[in-house]
DNA sequence: CTGAAAGCGCTTACAG
DNA sequence: CTGAAAGCGCTTACAG
């Protein structure tokens, strides 16, 4: 790797001032630009590969084109990546390069990351969480600042999974499909905390909704905030002593995992004697035999929904992702012939 | 946030110059340093909450405190976010940044993304695979490179799991406990080719260095190269057939899964009818009943010794990290009382 | 249509 | 022990 050129070298080169070659090479729209003079440049540099230094154009700019990326914690969960991932995909399509920072949820290092970011100059930052609770986030003018998968209490904008539409669209599923008896697992008010969960309630919510519009309600609803295998399966154990339940909504994908465990020690069959629908759609949910249909929390989509706000600037207060339902055969159509 | 004080706004409220400033605030051993210069210096850059701007320093020095990580694809593996903590915790202590990028593993994409981190002018990056291949990276000069997770055909440093060790390891943690007829599931000759791993062949080799110094050989092997839960499913159905096997290796958790669900399909208890033990140690490890016994990929640690080499600069051809074996249950002790 | 020059915020020979 | 000045590589008023 020879000396890297600079646009003085493109200037010497092409026989003109750096002033044309910068105006040239960042496609400014002037009066000048002599076809001639252009080609020039383009050709010098073409023939130089001349690249701009960003630490060059930074300084002078105050612009980096560098997004921040502050994780609360990008090792807990398995999709964290996923997140990043579609921060990535925005990004590099709009020539933007990522920052990455974790913050642990601790206010301080928090703050520290951001002031990481700020002084690098990032155009713009994005804290990502993993589970959509309330965060403290300190107020910083002059750069855009985007919550994903969580609200900040200082009302900064933010990006969260339509956990409503996804608990009404689960129950649809099982409803449309002719389930009438249907128990829930995983239901806790203690979760309806906003330092816990912003979007649990919805989620309940849109279950209830879809349930009362079909003027049912659940058969039987097992209470458990702690949405481990566990509890799926005492839960499930629970549902059998109940006559005719035919399906299982599970909080998420663990607790379905749990209701399988269960059902297989029964001699039941997913779905030909129950059916269970779900939400996350970890890996897991791949794994079980069958596979699981469940509501995908949409981070690949949170994490690109999130950096297009942060680039677009000014972004509302509050933007919803769809959560899609993955149809994986875990669901017995009862209404097939 | 007011505007952003600068060196010589720290000089200008000391009654210094810049030089003076710039020698106090980068501990420059010089002679000069009056102690009450510094004093003056140190207390005015902290009444103006002076942070130095890194474009300028980068400008200037050329070195920018950042490091690349180029992932072939971050979202695919559970653990890809365990590797990105790894580097963060070394970049962080060290008072390093660390950019992003994704590359898959097309050459196109590798080598712009490499443009994208010289361009920044990184100070060094590191190549992060989730499964250990052997993969082209172009050769640069004056960055230090490091490959985490994978070899590089042009023989850039890297940071590999000690794959031979941890299938040694395996094997004798079922030998130390009394076990004697033993299965493994998933041996593939034809994943022996470094254009898919550059490791399996090592953890063959471990598992059967140890049997051989037992003066053993497994039971039965079972022929796979798609690691998923089926294969485990099947294969732990040929080795019930067998007599008298007591124990099975699977090449990963996955396969661990189906031996798993074979197992308390026929009726049998892990480990107290057959002990099990595994490979990678996924989340899944710990959703089974019992949790699995299972040989850990260390991307953290991989990570943290691929940011170190790195920071440290003129790193070694090849790096191993230990893969610790997280006991779990999931093997029985045959020779307890 | 084009160029000379200032300036972004640092660090570091150099001179005193 | 300290400071004036150059220069890192850009962009952009400003003047022509």
């Amino acid at each position: 790797m020879a000396k890297r050129a600079t646009l003085a070298d493109v200037a010497r080169l092409a026989g003109l001032s750096t002033t044309t070659v910068s105006m040239v090479l960042n496609n400014r729209p002037n009066s000048r630009l002599s076809e001639d003079a252009a080609e020039r440049v383009r050709a010098a540099a073409a023939k130089l590969n001349y690249r701009p230094n960003p630490a060059a154009r930074g300084l002078r700019l105050g612009k980096t084109r560098t997004v921040g990326f502050i994780s609360d914690e990008v090792t807990i969960t398995r999709y964290a990546s996923a997140m990043i991932r579609g921060l990535l995909e925005v990004a590099e399509e709009r020539d933007h390069t990522v920052l990455i920072s974790e913050s642990g949820r601790r206010a301080d290092r928090i703050a520290s990351a951001l002031d990481l970011m700020l002084d690098r100059q990032t155009d713009g930052i994005v804290f990502g969480l993993m589970g959509a609770k309330l965060i403290e986030v300190p107020v910083i003018a002059d750069v855009p600042v985007v919550i994903a998968n969580a609200k900040s209490a200082a009302g900064h904008p933010c990006v969260l999974p339509d956990e409503h539409r996804a608990g009404y669209d689960a129950a649809r599923h099982l409803l449309d499909r002719g389930h009438r008896r249907i128990a829930f697992i995983g239901r806790s008010e203690a979760l309806v905390d906003p330092a816990l969960s912003v979007t649990i309630g919805s989620r309940y919510a849109g279950l209830d909704a879809a349930m009362a519009e079909a003027g049912l309600e659940f058969v039987l609803q097992i209470d458990g905030r702690h949405w481990e295998p566990d509890l799926g399966y005492a839960g499930a154990r629970e549902v059998f002593e109940q006559t005719g339940v035919t399906a299982v909504v599970a909080a998420n994908d663990r607790v379905a995992f749990g209701v399988y465990q269960a059902a297989q020690e029964r001699g039941l069959r997913v779905p030909d004697d129950l059916s269970v629908i779900s939400f996350d759609d970890e890996y897991l949910a791949s794994y079980l035999r069958p596979q699981l249909t469940t509501m995908q929390i949409p981070y690949l989509e949170l994490g690109r929904m999130a950096m297009q706000l942060v680039l677009d600037g000014d972004p509302p207060p509050e933007t919803l992702v769809p959560m899609p339902l993955q149809d994986r055969g875990s669901v017995r159509d009862l209404t097939a012939p």
